[in-house]
DNA sequence: ATGAAAGCGCTAACAT
DNA sequence: ATGTTAGCGCTTTCAT
């Protein structure tokens, strides 16, 4: 069962040649007689070699790997942006290892991040790290190339990411346009600093349409989607809740949509919600949600180019890339009730309903896999709403 | 910016010592005087040390490191696997590096697989794999440790899996029960066996309740989500058209329940539909789905226990483990309409709407990110529908 | 309790 | 075109 492993030692005694010839014969390097490289590797073939990473690796020669690194692989996001740097490290011949190292913590210093920093890959990428300002500074210290993918804190480091504040700023435009003037939002955890990015554009685009920023229109929540279903819930059934809400991610702005539908609400007459991201749900979600989308792929590619770059020793110039991100338009938003603050007339021909401020008071949100045990009817939602999708 | 890298030496000369000493001091083995291990210690963790994970595989030591292998990141019941995995490998203070093998085919084999095997973890899980044969026969050969995770097809190798023929049948039986007659079945892609285990079992179960198995109820699909929709669509307006439909994976599920939408019919009113796995959207989409669930925590624990064993050189002599699955009855099914092949008389008081055998023809799906650009209206569905989600 | 030597599989640099 | 030497960072073995 348990062969020796094979070597280019092994492959050297049996063609009889020496073991640098092989590697040369393997590697397309230097000059060996074709004869010699075809008997070479048709015995590699033959005997199933493949080459040992960690012992190319100690030489210090490239391996062609090139590593991701994320906190946490179950969100949707996360996995977008490994798809698209899936592919393009695909199309340069490379390959990929993917580094899990949820719940890190500086207090486990030779574990995580440094195993993989020395060993393992060619270079880094971070994705979305949720790092400590601690591990980042180590990470600068080091050698290893290192890109930073949609990280919006202060650093040193290379960042190539999708524009954050400006979107969001377009998607409560884009509210403040259908009418509506209380508008919620719900902001996600701050590793990234993303959160607070889009936080901003939200912050400013009411400024700018002469509104002042209401902290109680404000609730914390994590990117979780229940995160979300929790803070919509704080906020529709507030005193003078808003008729919209944005949530930071897409996965808050479904757990933000349960909400709605379970405080008896309609989504989008009542209650408009917007997400960030544009993950494929999104699109699958009935109705469909309006989201901000980052263009993924450009991000990935580049990314993957400038840590190429910092691998080929050409310390790229360019420290920081950015992408503008795009609201795209579906059927999750709608405009205002008539009066915001209190109960508005239904604008359809549908069963009354109650909505605006002082909504029925939902359950909490079952956790973890969250089967809808009693299912709050959502009869009658969008009745015959059309909208053609697309850009802004 | 690039300092030199931070090695056992580095440190030996700046405590003084060794160089095997401070091996010893960091890693807990022999013995070595509380001083010196302090001193060690406390000089690494100030020069940031982290070792060279290459340089200690190299040497044939355990790293510590558990590899998966997986084709597909988008796939959502792979990451549910990869995230239980993670928590596996976690308990047990180890660390997972994910390799994503894409695509790859034999033509490579220096590549993919190749990589992983000889130099980075001591062991090897292989979720889902998409493996050929010929790159199987390889792994049995070589002496690393590997365990197949829901893997169906023959192999020598260890697998750990969750129940597929029974709990197909169980939900083909709950179907049956709601008085469906003519079931459709949509198939995933072949490479694993697990589509073919679950046809067996919706097989069987049609044929214990004395029914034929139409080979016209049976569309291929490939796990995705839009073979699940193009399926459903050819089922669905085909002569005859199934009153209920069984596919091979949730993913396709949601395509076929797009279908059915798009063919303006209701769900689960006109169709029943009915997935496979239990990714966490299906408790969260619109009526929720009823699907079949695997215990994924309990399979993945024992694929990193059965990996650990073989790790540690005890061949385990259980080669095979299994869970079995259950069925998690939710909306998306219900008692099949009157007369299954006819145009039903409507259930209740609702729109009129086209429904049974002939249904409108489906537009095809659009491409990848779907915008649905004119969301067809789906009014009034589900009008006051509870059921209380729990298992069989 | 500590150290010195050897070597894991591979490749860059220098022979031949 | 091929071979030889040396050494990557670490640990195992055998001293001391």
């Amino acid at each position: 069962m348990k062969n020796p492993p094979v070597t280019l030692i092994t492959i050297a005694e049996k063609a009889g040649v020496s073991v640098m010839t092989v590697s040369r014969a393997l590697n397309d390097e230097g000059s060996v007689a074709a004869k010699t490289r075809a008997k070479v590797r048709a015995i590699a073939a033959e005997l199933g070699y493949s080459p040992n990473l960690s012992a190319k690796m100690m030489k210090g020669s490239r391996t062609n790997v090139i590593g991701i690194l994320v906190n946490d692989l179950q969100s949707a996001v996360i996995n977008e942006i490994i798809g698209a740097v899936s592919v393009a490290v695909r199309k340069l011949e490379m390959d990929l290892v993917i580094y899990n190292s949820i719940g890190d913590t500086d207090n486990a210093p030779s574990r995580g991040l440094g195993h993989m920093l020395q060993g393992l890959c060619d270079g880094l990428l971070l994705i979305l790290p949720r790092i400590s300002d601690t591990q980042l500074r180590q990470l600068e210290q080091r050698g290893l190339p290192v890109v930073l993918v949609n990280y919006w804190r202060p650093t040193d480091l290379p960042v190539v990411r999708g524009g954050n504040s400006d979107a969001a700023a377009a998607a409560t435009r884009h509210l403040l346009q259908l009418g509506h003037r209380r508008i919620g939002f719900i902001t996600g955890s701050a590793f990234t600093g993303q959160s607070q990015e889009r936080q901003h554009g939200y912050e400013s685009a009411l400024r700018g349409a002469g509104i002042e920023v209401d902290p109680k229109l404000i609730a914390a929540g994590d990117f979780g989607r229940r995160s979300g279903y929790e803070a919509a819930s704080a906020l529709l059934t507030a005193e003078n809740a808003p008729t919209a809400i944005f949530a930071a991610n897409d996965e808050m702005a479904f757990g933000a949509i349960d909400a709605v539908r379970a405080c008896g609400l309609r989504m989008p007459q009542d209650v408009s919600v917007i997400g960030f991201d544009d993950i494929p749900a999104a699109a699958h979600v009935h109705p469909a949600l309006t989201t901000v989308r980052q263009p993924l792929a450009a991000i990935s590619d580049a990314a993957v180019r400038e840590l190429l770059l910092r691998i080929a020793g050409s310390g790229g110039e360019q420290q920081r890339v950015e992408f503008p991100s795009e609201l795209v338009l579906r059927d999750s938003t709608a405009r205002a009730p008539a009066r915001a603050d209190a109960a508005p007339a239904p604008k359809r021909a549908t069963a009354p309903r109650r909505t605006g401020a002082a909504a029925v008071k939902p359950a909490p949100m079952k956790a973890a896999t969250v089967k809808p045990a009693t299912v709050k009817p959502v009869a009658g939602a969008a009745a015959s709403r059309k909208r053609p999708a697309g850009k802004a």
